[in-house]
DNA sequence: AGCGGATTTGAAAGCGCTTTGAATAGCGTC
DNA sequence: GACGCTATTCAAAGCGCTTTCAAATCCGCT
């Protein structure tokens, strides 16, 4: 069912029945009433294409999927998915995902903005310093930022409070007498790993205690390389008592390199891990429950949608800035520092 | 740029300039030469919706993502939109995701189909019983079935050996001595769970052994109920010499809880898992090693792209059915049967 | 009765591309 | 020199919607 033949059936003009069904005040209540029912009935909904053609937006959004860059295949974009669609969806805007290997990718920001697939783009896992920015500033394709970066080009970000996640962290083990406190971290290259790193340090710092070098470490936020980083650290003389993790995934590695070593978590070694709040990693049914810093992805997809519509709409990219603070909740993982 | 100034600054027809632009061979090859040429230096890109509304085509494949059916938020989604891309991205085909809840899913597909917003959709995790097969069907939106289902409703369908790969990995653990063998299965309603106990318990009967109903459970596949259901299994007397599970992700549970009880896997308990291939979860270093049924996701995903591609272009339905074989890894988390 | 203003409705012109049907040019033949 | 082909090119008509601009209708008043 087309418009035409919708209009031509209730007797009315395309214009009328288009105003009708897009809410247009300059219609008549009885005469809107006659249309949403007969739109109903009949099952109609508009081409959207040709309805995109004629505003010139394209009720899209995208996101582009570097399919090679590791870390990014990681659950986490899962989750900011079904995040940015809460928002989304409701006003039938479309994510588009252009999966992309990773030197195409700036190719593949240029072909959606200028063929007009989508009106703003979502940008996840910033490096410290990320080209995207600038390039699509260029382009004047919006976007919003989910991270930080940096960059001297105003831009739209949203992002959470590592570095006070991070501190509050290591503020709490220091309290609880831990002095020699690992950093099992996220691949450097990454704003977020910076800045968790950034906390730890100077709530080391703000305490006198200095960092030991042999406790810090990243790489990609896998289980393998929690257990790798884990069971090297576990391997120094004295160890260290307490870790900071970046990710749950790695911490179940960490976790199985604590157990391989013939210790006990909670007891020998207290871990906290950032939790980004995934239905299948749920620290509260682990045994033990793991300490977190927690923030839910999924939240802060729903926001990014949110935001990426008013900046479509005409809001200013460089109002829009967010720092979420992050909530530390202690749980079993976490316990006084043994004696030496 | 837009195609009209395109043609005006090059002295052609729009009609020209489109047919060079897009292959078509009634054109002078020179003209076609000199018609791209000016596309790239002007950096002339169709606008895709004038292009899509014009033939009909909406150039996009959709997926519908349900944010509150747990099971579908895991990492297998993330690793098949990867496979995905890597065939429709070659021919600019978008994949539109449509993040629904749970209820609204036909609606959605409803919408899809008939606001052409995509020329067809992609099926996951099928349930033995899924009605989407013959909703879609008759809205007439062609689609590929990842799995597969019980539906009188010819379709086209590509699906791992699920049952074969349980048969076999049973018959090894068998081979190796067990006897009291242990399922931990992905949720029943799942038609890959259910091939899965199928193959699992014809193995058991091909060698006469008889089935113990409290050795064969099933659930969410996360590390949480891997966990649950180990340690449940675990403290049966006897227990179980061997396992089977159903995901990496609920095998590292399964692995905390034989550690809990105390038990070394690779000996005191023998451990096959079903991989999916996930880049962050590698069979290959877990310590030990973990023997796997090993299947790419990824590389389904990459299969259904093309088997979409063709089937929006006319191939029939009913043609498409391929059922992949299961390859069984034999690493260090499987040994013989420990004595009793 | 006539007028200004508000309320409703419609005709038609795009949006930027593809595609049909027709026109033009070039060339070998008879 | 006219004819029949083939090779190229083009004008114009859509695709299905939104939106501008104009027209029609209705009311309350003077």
């Amino acid at each position: 069912m087309r418009l035409k033949e919708l209009a031509l059936h209730l007797g009315l003009s395309q214009t009328t029945v288009s105003r009708a069904l897009n809410g247009y005040p300059e219609v008549n209540e009885e005469t809107r009433r006659r249309v949403l029912d007969a739109a109903r009935r009949h099952g109609y909904q508009p081409n959207a294409n040709a309805r995109r053609l004629a505003t010139g937006r394209a009720g899209a959004i995208g996101i582009v999927l570097p399919t090679d860059r590791n870390m990014l295949l990681d659950p986490h974009y899962m989750e900011f998915q079904a995040g940015l669609g809460e928002t989304l969806l409701a006003d039938e805007i479309d994510i588009v995902l252009s999966p992309t290997r990773g030197s195409d990718e700036m190719a593949t920001y240029q072909r959606m903005a200028v063929g007009s697939r989508v009106d703003g783009v979502v940008l996840s896992s910033p490096l410290i310093a990320d080209d995207r920015v600038r390039v699509l500033t260029e382009l004047g394709l919006p976007f919003v930022l989910h991270g930080r970066t940096e960059s001297p080009v105003p831009h739209a970000w949203i992002d959470i409070d590592n570095e006070g996640a991070f501190r509050h962290a290591t503020k709490h083990l220091i309290d609880l007498g831990h002095r020699r406190i690992g950093l099992v971290n996220g691949e450097t290259r990454f704003t977020f790993a910076r800045d968790r790193e950034a906390g730890f340090r100077s709530a080391l710092a703000a305490r006198g205690i200095a960092v030991d070098e042999r406790f810090v470490a990243s790489g990609v936020m896998s289980d393998e390389i929690g257990y790798r980083i884990t069971e090297r650290f576990l391997a120094e003389t004295p160890r260290p008592t307490a870790l900071l993790v970046s990710s749950m995934m790695m911490s179940l590695g960490a976790f199985r390199a604590i157990r391989a070593a013939g210790l006990e978590l909670g007891r020998d070694v207290s871990m906290i891990a950032h939790d980004d709040v995934f239905p299948f990693l749920n620290p509260d049914v682990m045994v033990p429950t793991m300490s977190t810093t927690r923030s839910s992805i999924r939240a802060a997809g729903k926001r990014v949608g949110e935001l990426l519509k008013e900046l479509v709409e005409g809001r200013a990219a460089e109002t829009i800035h967010e720092l979420w603070p992050v909530e530390l909740v202690v749980r079993a993982s976490t316990g006084p520092a043994p004696d030496d």
